[in-house]
DNA sequence: TTGGTGACTTACT
DNA sequence: AAGTAAGCCACCA
């Protein structure tokens, strides 16, 4: 198994206390590789621990999460976080949102910290 | 082995 | 501000 990196992804990924996230370039960092977020990506596609790796904890810079490739739905994947204790940041005032779309995680405060 | 793809990020236009 | 481009590294054919 040379992916070693992989599962140094999975473990920091495990690591990441409930009520909190870690966003892919924190994960590659912690990995050894801070310039590989797409690398944790891609180790998160192939997650063959999914249900152990909390992949819902990972979301992008920006606080948005993944694209419909998620466990089951972005809004699955909202209301996962939020039951955590994870707060998270409306869309837009005014706007309806067409589903969990548009919602990012309050990453000032619940970003995971090593 | 080489090439191509990708759940990303940063920088420039 | 928003959109486009390039870079980075690991995995699969």
């Amino acid at each position: 198994m040379s992916g070693v990196f992989n599962e140094r992804v999975y473990k920091e990924v495990m690591k990441i206390p409930r009520g909190k996230v870690a966003t892919y370039g924190q994960i590659a960092a912690l990995a050894g590789k801070p310039r590989n977020a797409r690398a944790v990506g891609y180790a998160l596609h192939a997650n063959p621990r999914q249900g152990v790796v909390p992949c819902h904890r990972v979301v992008f810079r920006d606080g948005s999460l993944a694209p419909g490739f998620a466990f089951g739905g972005p809004e699955e994947q909202r209301e996962l976080l939020e039951n955590e204790g994870v707060r998270f940041i409306p869309p837009a005032e005014g706007k309806p949102n067409a589903g969990a779309e548009g919602w990012r995680v309050d990453l000032d405060q619940c970003q995971w910290e090593a």
